[in-house]
RNA sequence: GGCUGGGUAGCUCAGCUGGUUAGAGCGCUGGUCUCAUAAGCCGGAGGUCGGGGGUUCGAGUCCCCCCCCCGCCA
């Protein structure tokens, strides 16, 4: 028996569970409920991040002791689970003592084999965002690359990472796993950074507290770990890694679920604290993608995030979970709007699953009273069965790379066959005909491909395909697995049972709420519609903005004092404008292929005031230039008359 | 700016080492059965395969140039 040990990240208490979270945790339920089936002996954790200074702050605002607040938030994120039937086997929390003990116990073997020595960070610090930037990050003057103002220099005693010693022996084992990180099209993203060399890495702070403490051995109290050396080690504490280590033959994990934006974490430090550690690699990083709501990125701000918790209550939890399984192949970013996920419930699981469903329950009661049977199921359906048992076959080597859309896809044919099977041999005419043999045999066969494909859903739609496989007279087990799949066995006789349609078709949206967007284009559809009909409005009504939005951008007109190309660069103008501040700008434009340096000198150009600097080769440009561009070339967009530096446009 | 990946039907995408009329699902549309949840089944319309050169008997598939999008890095 195989052992396989499935992980999520650990969530980070410092907001509540969002469709991210929903969505990750699915996919890791979906591999150990399908672990579980082909009788593998399964571990699936999942748990929350609670340290650091974030969640020290957040604790302080509301005014609870810290553990406290933790205790909330992870309490949250545990009953969403519990909600939604997640099957793990162990909810971890980095606040555990056990996890304390092993992460200290890892620390000193660390320090024990010199991986881990002591020094002191230094970088600049922006005191306003709390965050220290990298050199490379700055902007001109050593300003903050997010809040532009002047950061310090600080230098922090801190224990560091001999990361860089694991530049080699990754690239090696990236080299020698191709499917170490999946999907394959982040392994070269992982690889060029790795490749572009590695820097040790600070893995204590001694500006916060809130953490666990380095191990009592080195005698240093003041130094806490580092979130990510705490938060990466909960994989194997879990396991009981520097205690008992009762579970540690469940290392390595099979899969470990990570975002997209954290798979730099579980690639490459994650892998090099293993190595120190002598632990053996995970096999395999799966980085998802991130989900969208009607195209556009969600957000508090924007009030379009998606509550899982509501999708779940119009919608299902089980269907939702499809949804999202189906939908979107793995690593990619998905959308969700209760369109798509309307037609896919109505297209896929009412249309295909539900209906045949329902179609041989209605000919069992008929032809039969409701009792099924397979006896001669192989004589007339030959070809049927063997068409899916040949597509049942193949489904496995998808779930090895992730890939569950397409194991749905595939698996979906199963239903085509059936309602084919049912139109090619008509059962009603065969009970005409007096041919009830054949006609019971027709239904039979459908009963049994519903049977294996229910089998093969379990993972995705847990209590959904229970209901199907009552109905069919048996359970979804590891040994009607083995039964139905793997020996390609039939159903043993029985009754069919009556149930209502297990996925009633969805004709209108069911949530009512609209997320803003939506919400403001109503009014200017109907004015549009208004307008007379030989002047139908040429304003596209998607997109529109409000005057105040438009009012967001700050245009000036601005005087070009200085103007010099900028060497390296066959595009860029470096320029000193003057808005009528104490200081002209520095503007860095595209514009050296279409205007010469001198050319612009002294005259006025419109300039958007408010953008946010940006470095461009290396130099801050303070905003940006208006011009309009098509295939012939670019032109400057100029106020017609002179006008004062600074005057606003509008 | 550097490096990946990608630009194929209205939408989402498949198309391995170049080879008959470029595929699937959804959507749209015509037909048809009646066991079934206005479901099923059969058929159809719809693509100058981002643009331009080139190699080849033959290129979505190889080479060069350009444009655009996502991502990672700077």
């Amino acid at each position: 028996m195989n052992k396989n040990y499935i992980t999520t990240p650990i969530y980070y208490v410092n907001g509540e569970a969002h469709i991210g979270h929903a969505y990750t945790t699915f996919i890791a339920d979906t591999l150990a409920r399908h672990s579980r089936l082909l009788g593998n002996e399964t571990y699936f954790l999942t748990g929350t991040d609670e340290h650091g200074q974030k969640i020290e702050e957040s604790a302080k605002k509301q005014n609870k002791p810290t553990q406290e607040f933790a205790d909330e938030i992870s309490a949250t994120f545990k009953n969403l689970w519990d909600e939604f039937d997640i099957s793990y086997d162990q909810f971890i929390r980095t606040t555990d003592t056990s996890h304390k003990i092993g992460v200290q116990a890892a620390f000193e073997k660390m320090v024990a084999n010199g991986d881990i020595y002591k020094d002191f960070y230094e970088g600049n610090y922006c005191v306003s965002c709390e965050t220290f930037f990298p050199e490379s990050q700055l902007m001109d003057g050593g300003c903050c690359p997010d809040c532009g103002r002047v950061t310090t220099i600080i230098k922090e005693e801190s224990y560091f990472f001999r990361l860089s010693k694991y530049e080699k022996p990754l690239m090696e084992y990236y080299e020698a796993h191709k499917d170490f990180i999946l999907p394959k099209s982040r392994r070269n993203e992982v690889m060029s950074f790795v490749r572009s060399g590695l820097h040790d890495l600070s893995v204590t702070r001694t500006s916060f507290s809130w953490g666990i403490s380095v191990p009592e051995s080195l005698n240093d109290p003041k130094h806490v770990m580092y979130v990510w050396l705490d938060a990466l080690m909960n994989y194997v504490t879990a396991l009981g890694y520097g205690m008992d280590e009762v579970k540690m033959d469940f290392w390595p994990a099979n899969v470990q679920l990570v975002g997209k934006d954290i798979l730099r974490f579980h690639a490459i430090y994650w892998p090099a604290f293993l190595m120190s550690l002598g632990l053996p690699l995970p096999k395999h990083i799966g980085a998802h993608g991130w989900w969208t709501r009607d195209g556009e990125k969600m957000s508090k701000s924007k009030g379009n995030v998606v509550d899982p918790r509501e999708v779940a209550k119009h919608y299902g939890a089980e269907n939702f979970r499809y949804f999202m399984m189906r939908e979107v192949p793995f690593g990619q970013d998905g959308d969700f709007s209760q369109r798509a996920l309307i037609d896919r419930m109505n297209s896929d699981l009412s249309n295909d699953l539900g209906n045949l469903l329902n179609r041989i329950i209605g000919m069992s009661e008929k032809y039969s009273d409701f009792a099924i049977d397979s006896v001669n199921v192989a004589q007339y359906h030959q070809k049927e069965l063997h068409d899916a048992d040949t597509i049942l076959a193949t489904l496995e080597g998808y779930f090895d790379e992730l890939q569950i859309h397409r194991y749905l896809e595939e698996l979906w044919k199963i239903f085509t066959i059936g309602n084919k099977a049912i139109e090619e041999h008509a059962p009603w005419v065969k009970v005409k005909e007096g041919r009830l043999n054949e006609a019971l045999a027709t239904v039979a066969l459908v009963a049994n491909l519903l049977a294996k494909a229910s089998i093969m859903l379990h993972s995705v739609m847990p209590k959904t395909t229970a209901t199907i496989a009552d109905a069919l007279g048996f359970e979804i087990t590891t040994a009607s697995y083995k039964a139905l799949i793997t020996d390609k066995g039939l159903l043993a006789p029985f009754v069919i049972k009556k149930i209502p349609p297990l996925f009633p078709r969805v004709e209108e949206p069911l949530m009512q709420e609209a997320p803003k967007a939506m919400i403001e284009e109503e009014p200017k559809k109907e004015v549009a519609l208004k307008t007379e009909d030989k002047k139908v409005s040429t304003v596209p009504s998607e997109g529109l903005i409000t005057i105040d939005q438009f009012f967001q951008t700050a245009l000036k007109i601005g005087t070009v004092l200085e103007a010099q190309e900028v060497p390296k660069s066959s595009k860029l103008l470096k320029l000193q404008v003057d808005l009528g501040e104490e200081v002209p700008r520095q503007i860095i434009a595209g514009i050296r292929e279409y205007y010469s340096a001198e050319s612009l000198i002294g005259t006025q150009v419109c300039v958007v005031a408010n953008l946010k600097p940006a470095k461009l080769m290396g130099m801050l440009s303070e905003g940006m230039l208006l011009a309009a561009k098509d295939s012939e070339g670019l032109s400057l967009i100029r106020p017609e008359k002179p006008r004062f530096s600074g005057s606003s446009i509008g």
